[in-house]
DNA sequence: AACAAACTGTCAAATGGTTTACATTTGATG
DNA sequence: CATCAAATGTAAACCATTTGACAGTTTGTT
């Protein structure tokens, strides 16, 4: 992978949106890139660091472990996504932690430096908190699935959330190409391999999902959502 | 109830800490005092109102409702605590429902005014990111629980959640009444009334909990969360 | 080309939670 | 205080998912 333009990311960046033009010199200046391959861990959950990490290419997935050594993937995020969850609580240690899940370029901006720079340029706040506010709805709708949906549109609803994640509209008649193994998904869901797989293999019948090797592909994101609503 | 005073709610409220002490006159200008009896609705999915609700007295369920008509209880806020999704999205319809979990009072700030004594007061939007931010954990954590942990840690963990809300630190030793009856608990879990009497039924015989007629009490959180964390 | 490692497909048995059904208790209302 | 609706306790049959076990497939490596 090519040297990135820390600027341009940074640009791209949606909660940075707010920054004025002139600003960007400033976040280039403190900025790190750094390199990770496939499962390279980037923080763990507890480190007390509280950087902003803004995902140049690749795949980053936000993780948990409980005592017994399982691990669940809360979220995958893509190329142009920023995280760390502590950025707006100086003084917090990381409360999740942070894999490559493919092999990626982080852009990391020290939380002090950042959080300065937020204040300097106020207009950026409120984009700031319209973005943690859909990402609290994004998990409330998880919650509310667990709740009130059963598995097998568990499963879709949560494909098609991956697939949002990445950009793609739910609306889309595109295929999309997720990368990621039963395993993986299971561990998301808190299922297991073989319950996951009984339910993408009904879907795959459908004509709704494509499945490969490590990668489960959306046929057409729309097609997917609506039989899952047909479900409800 | 006896009439509210406005000002001392909003004063107490900490998503208003960032508001210097001559800003409260405003908000009390704008603020509107509304009553709710038990159950009755605040505010309803879909609505395209963006108020910001503080609750002077009693308690709020934030719920979602699927097609068949089963309702979900994400959350129970409790007094001090303030609600409405959407504050933060100017023209975004309301992602979930608000309802009175017990009788209310709730002090309620239109959207477009709230936002603009935000962006007055900058000093308080750190404050709100913070805020936000840690409601996001919450949720994430409810979600790797889901994943993670079998279903009496889960509900031990979801009591605890009730809890904190209400402003108790697990690490307390005080006894803790929550309001909410089997059924409301079993919705918010995605079981069973059933399934949620035989494991509660089995964390007091323990000591954990004393059971009451609409009415879980967590004898001393600290034990609670001792012996959740002893299943993991 | 051969091999190991990771991922996938599939099945029977065991488990755990839901469903269904009914008896009992509690709190509110007249 | 009598009555009723709501909330709770309990148990059996049922069903979905997990467990555990193993064979087949793909990928990448030597």
């Amino acid at each position: 992978m090519a040297v990135p333009d820390v600027e341009a990311v940074m640009r791209s960046c949606p909660l940075l949106a707010g920054f004025p033009d002139t600003a960007f010199r400033e976040v280039a200046a403190m900025a790190r890139t750094r390199r990770f391959g496939a499962d390279d861990p980037i923080y763990d959950r507890g480190s007390m660091q509280s950087t902003l990490c803004v995902i140049a290419s690749g795949t980053v997935r936000i993780t948990s472990v409980n005592a017994a050594g399982r691990e669940a993937t809360l979220i995958i995020f893509d190329a142009g996504s920023w995280f760390g969850d502590t950025v707006f609580s100086p003084g917090m240690p990381r409360v999740y932690g942070a894999t490559a899940h493919e092999e990626a370029v982080i852009v990391e901006l020290p939380g002090e430096g950042f959080r300065q720079l937020m204040a300097s340029y106020p207009e950026s706040y409120p984009i700031a908190l319209d973005l943690v506010s859909r990402r609290l709805w994004s998990a409330m709708s998880i919650i509310e699935d667990d709740a009130l949906r059963g598995v097998t549109a568990r499963i879709g609803r949560r494909l098609l959330f991956l697939a949002e994640i990445q950009g793609v509209r739910t609306s889309s008649v595109e295929p999309v190409a997720l990368k990621l193994t039963r395993e993986q998904l299971a561990n998301m869901m808190g299922m297991t391999r073989q319950g996951v797989h009984s339910r993408i293999k009904a879907l795959e019948n459908r004509g709704l999902l494509a499945l490969g090797y490590g990668q489960i592909t959306l046929c057409s994101p729309r097609a997917l959502q609506a039989y899952i609503q047909s479900l409800d």
